[in-house]
DNA sequence: ACAATTAATGTAATCGATTGCACGAAAATA
DNA sequence: TATTTTCGTGCAATCGATTACATTAATTGT
């Protein structure tokens, strides 16, 4: 019931008779002390069940082994997925990773931000809310000479490292698989440009079409939501205005899936009628009755090179200068069932 | 570059050449502090910048406001969602949630359990990994005072709350649902019963035949791990041996996943010449093709309420009595495609 | 006008660990 | 034997905020 008193440095110092002072020295194996003590204070550390307290050591060192993760939604297969990434390199350093969750809000995500720094977090990853335009919040961070890293959805902010995926080669590709099979007339459902990522991915569907000789339609191009619904929605769209397409590569898995629906209530048969490729390869996607092709992200790969860009950015920081690393892994492209024409 | 010197209490007494004393009593709206001077206080504390240090308040006050949440993967919808409820039922009071995932080994939890206690946490949730049998790990938890909250998967110990899902009512209504829909001979794909949730879902199955009057074979009982493979593999099993069935009612929405591959794979149409009915509610479950009838828990909620459950209890702590609260939610089943033989 | 309250502020200890400096004792050197 | 090193410890300040107790100043009552 009552909280048990906990052993500190002076009930050791007490009962073996010392000061403070050596034990500690003696607990962290400092060269100034005889190794009888040393040996006398580890054992008696050892019986009464001495625990260093954490909080007391963070207040003298000021690190408090502590990071913060901050991201749009935690249930997201995706961050969840870099999160552990981030907890399985760090946690066998000591870490503990304190997770936050903007609901893809600017305002939370600079109230989670300012917290974080108060809680004298050693160092904050971040990928950024769909809404964040000013990066004030941000660069706040990077002038208190907290270690920040970038994750998937970053800003361009001197002097902050990033660990992103290739959105322009994943897309490239996908669209160039689409065409290899046949498919001409191929439709970009995106996402907005704010964010970098389906930037990037709209380029690639260009660059890619560009490459192939191929025209880009503007009628074909479409900015929604990363949703079931606005998938539905953006087909109906395209089939009410009469638009050709006889292909779609999504930014997004949930549109690719809201498409599909619409179209298979509309008689069309997928892939021989429509191709179609989705993005992020959500585990849903590998389950489906017909398994969709998609781009993969490797999120638990992006987490443990953030945090292997952080565990560097700290002995960086110690030898006084700041790094930018800007770490961008390969996707891939997972080829099922919705993009094979049959026979090809 | 260089860290930004934080601001202290002594900072702002220095300038109004005041003691620290009064600064803080200033600061926690003391009433022995004169408005002039409080409102002196505040405003310069405005405009310096000045942000509590928590490192020194946790120290003093052994309060950290941080809580652990301790699960077997993070990247697991449903634990993903129940760290969500807590995070947005214990964020607008200032708590953090540090989150540890044990990857289902008990080695692990023990482990993450005493770094948490190390870290001074206020709280504990935690899911009890497959292999936990022992508790003193758990017990040590209690025995040092700190608020400790079960949640889905709890082990009894004296003392301790629990937030679990009505698992026996879930199942015992997803098979009547199967019985009601006409099938008679329904298989059972468990889990290990190490696990009370696996053991429930099994009492309220057989439960549910009994109340219809159905008989009980133990030949339609398989234990398996909850995965795409062995649900394929228990189907397998079913088939080779040539028991029949009609129905099957799995503990897992995974294992359901892979039954119905098997099944479709030699012919069965589902759900004409079997029924079948998963658990958990997993997002892929109704973006199939053919959406699959499943059992939901409302993780989100669950999390919410453990939350509520450790905030009462913490009050309850400084009147200096544990109450130990459980609470169990009701399962909700979601009819879909998978379990409605048509024309009934 | 003087004692008794009350109000406002200051002093110093505390939470637990770390560390620069000082001190005494033993060992090495002259 | 006298003197300088070296070695092992202890003292006390520090990290930043809180709070019991002491002290001073202002106010009230008689």
């Amino acid at each position: 019931m009552r909280q048990k008193e906990k052993v500190t440095i002076y009930d050791i110092s007490k009962k073996l008779n010392i000061s403070a002072a050596t034990v500690s020295r003696a607990l962290n194996d400092s060269d100034r002390v005889s190794l009888k003590t040393k040996e006398l204070v580890l054992k008696t550390a050892k019986e009464l069940n001495y625990q260093q307290n954490a909080l007391a050591l963070a207040l003298k060192s000021g690190r408090t082994f502590n990071v913060g993760v901050v991201v749009p939604y935690i249930n997201h297969t995706f961050f969840a997925s870099v999160i552990r990434g981030i907890e399985e390199e760090l946690e066998p350093k000591g870490y503990h990773v304190i997770i936050c969750q903007t609901h893809e809000n600017v305002e939370s995500e600079a109230k989670q931000i300012k917290t974080l720094l108060n809680t004298h977090i050693d160092g904050i990853f971040i990928s950024v809310s769909k809404t964040t335009e000013s990066v004030k919040h941000i660069e706040e961070v990077r002038d208190e000479g907290v270690p920040l890293i970038f994750f998937d959805r970053k800003k361009d902010i001197s002097g902050v490292s990033s660990v992103t995926i290739n959105d322009f080669e994943g897309a490239y590709e996908a669209t160039t698989h689409l065409i290899q099979q046949g498919y001409t007339n191929i439709a970009h459902i995106g996402g907005d440009h704010k964010l970098e990522i389906y930037k990037h991915r709209y380029d690639g569907y260009i660059a890619a079409l560009k490459a192939h000789n191929l025209p880009v339609n503007d009628d074909l191009l479409l900015q929604v939501n990363s949703t079931v619904e606005a998938g539905i929605e953006a087909v109906k769209f395209l089939l009410k205005n009469n638009i050709s397409f006889d292909a779609i590569f999504s930014a997004s898995d949930y549109v690719a899936l809201g498409g599909m629906r619409e179209l298979r209530a509309n008689g069309f048969k997928i892939p021989e009628d429509v191709g179609v490729v989705g993005f992020s390869n959500e585990p849903f996607t590998k389950y489906l009755e017909r398994p969709l092709t998609t781009v993969g992200q490797t999120p638990v790969l992006m987490g443990q090179i953030a945090a292997q860009v952080f565990l560097e950015q700290i002995t960086d920081v110690k030898k006084n200068f700041r790094v930018e690393k800007k770490v961008v892994l390969s996707p891939e492209l997972y080829t099922r069932d919705t993009s094979i024409k049959k026979g090809s």
